[in-house]
DNA sequence: TAAGACTGCGCAACCGTTTGCGTTCTCAAT
DNA sequence: ATTGAGAACGCAAACGGTTGCGCAGTCTTA
């Protein structure tokens, strides 16, 4: 049907009567090319619809515009919402954005890496799977000059780039939100051990107890390997526990849906027999009868977009960085904030 | 620090003094390379750790080896399960996909098909925008031989290939469930116009009420423009009706949690004094303590793996098509079928 | 032993764009 | 008229990989 071929700037050159490096320097408005040709150039440019060729000029260039992004899965609004953060960015940089769900294994992991080093991604977003504890195939990214920031789920390493949630304020705010609301009982539904966020939960967990002169009962911590069945578990054991919580606090809002669906067959009523407070404060709770009472803020968009301004420095940050000190790494902390739901 | 020079295929040919053909060929498997050379360059490559450069593949072949993704939101769980579906297939053909989101503004989805073109995706996969209705964005790609498919919203014109859910069966399904339990007066909460299922949904409704010898009140059908304060003015409009429905079917999961939102604050008991069913049988719902009474399940997964899979295909034929009848286009319906939740 | 067939590899063009450097032209100043 | 300085543009290489074709060398066969 039609031709088939794309205008190039040859044609271009061809049709115009001039050399291929002029029309070229006229579409990016070169100095050194007159009035004259540089409107006639991008005149026929327009009529005849020309688009650059990106892969050609990626080629070149050896830079492809594409940041890639690596997180466990998309369905979790948290996760959705970060993108948000960093498509905002990144388009706004003229980048383009490679999503890839690592679904929390690091097989896939290990191979959405490597599909991204082939596409010559200029830099990489990630966000770990559940059970990633070594980072070999991230540090292999350095060999080829790709810089990776991480956010939320980051390595617990010192030589990345991080951008996270601080557990400490949420957490903090949130324990003593239980207690002044009278609870004396506090449950916790944390994460499994791997990830970083767990150990600072419980840390400011045990501070907050301590400070207010609460006894600590290690039976009202438990995990969850994030499955519905693990939380189901992790909930039967707290709520075997005599006396029993009064209050839970959960890792995540998804977590906590599951264990409030548990709470309900086994006859509480929630908000009553039982509180929760979790983190994220995701949008949909707010269509729950039922909601949490409160839900600490990690502000997901704010970190996406912070994550990817680092890079966005990063990767305009050449062969300065040899001159540099020997590397710098940012590590760039997010307080969550407390959110209340309801008032008991 | 590092040479940072990538290994390349020049390199390799150096190193083992043969030529960068011999090299490529060797990569390949090329039955031309005798065993011994084609070993050498092998393991070489693996020793040097190389990674063709998929710029230069991508540029030289003028094949990207991705495909293109626009749809109006992540958030949803009906896009990111669709979503599974399309990377199940695509990186099962080795393809790459490339997300973006138009946020129900053609401006945006503009913007993104014109950037998908500069960087040649190989095909596209699409749902349109709640307020896209003129398609010559991409009836543009013909011309630059970017085969489209479109899911779920799709263009109400013959002349494109698309995959969507049959409002038809389900609808049926759902009103004749209603009327079964005994409802009489049943609200419609559609959505705009401008969409095809909003047609379906209305059409497939009035049929079942004649054939159930039911009368057919129009001021029990209304519709929103998907936003929160649409959903509310709607169901205001349908809550005034005298007498009052009993049942409402909502447009899709999330309206229907805005629907019964607005209802609770108007103190009526969800299943009791007006009951929801809705489409897409969203996870989410489940969480609820009391959910819709049915949801009319959509097959996301199943729409984006069959629509990837007729991408393939269309991509896989390449001048084949013009000794092919004019055009063909593909037209996969998909029966959307209910799912009851909670008995009455 | 010479012809033919086959094996194994190299040459070089090509894809579209960018860019350093050189060349030509114009025109003002001497 | 000669010179010199800019202005305006062309030449050609380069980016990394693929591929049709050609050319040696080896082996088989009559």
């Amino acid at each position: 049907m039609n031709g088939n071929k794309l205008p190039t700037i040859k044609e271009i050159a061809k049709r115009l009567n001039v050399s291929v490096s002029t029309v070229s320097r006229a579409l990016h408005d070169h100095p050194g090319i007159g009035l004259r040709t540089k409107t006639r150039v991008q005149e026929l440019a327009r009529e005849l619809d020309y688009q650059p060729n990106q892969a050609a000029i990626s080629f070149k260039q050896s830079k492809t515009y594409t940041i890639g992004v690596v997180l466990p899965n998309l369905k979790e609004e948290f996760f959705s919402e970060a993108i948000n953060g960093i498509e905002e960015i990144a388009t706004g940089h003229k980048y383009n954005v490679l999503i890839s769900q690592s679904r929390d294994d690091i097989q896939r992991e290990k191979q959405i890496i490597s599909t991204m080093i082939n596409n010559r991604v200029d830099g990489i977003i990630a966000s770990l799977g559940a059970n990633t504890t070594s980072y070999e195939h991230f540090t292999t990214l350095k060999k080829y000059g790709i810089p990776v920031v991480f956010f939320d789920r980051v390595p617990s390493l010192p030589d990345f780039n991080k951008v996270y949630a601080n557990m400490n304020t949420g957490t903090r705010e949130a324990i003593e939100f239980l207690i002044e609301k009278g609870h004396r009982r506090i449950g916790v539904l944390n994460g499994p051990e791997k990830m970083r966020s767990t150990h600072e939960r419980i840390e400011t967990y045990k501070q907050v107890l301590i400070k207010k002169r609460l006894k600590i009962d290690l039976g009202l911590v438990t995990s969850t390997d994030l499955t519905r069945e693990g939380t189901h578990q992790a909930m039967q054991q707290l709520l075997s526990q005599r006396p029993r919580p009064t209050a839970i606090l959960v890792i995540n809002d998804y977590i906590a849906l599951d264990a409030m669906q548990y709470a309900r067959k086994q006859k509480l009523k929630i908000g009553k027999d039982i509180c929760f407070v979790s983190y994220a404060n995701l949008p949909i709770t707010s269509y729950l009868e039922t909601p949490p009472m409160a839900s600490v803020e990690q502000y997901p968009f704010q970190q996406g977009a912070k994550a990817a301004e680092i890079l966005m420095e990063l990767i305009d940050t050449p062969a300065k960085e040899k001159a540099q000190a020997p590397e710098t790494f940012q590590n760039v902390v997010i307080n969550g904030t407390l959110v209340i739901h309801t008032k008991r």
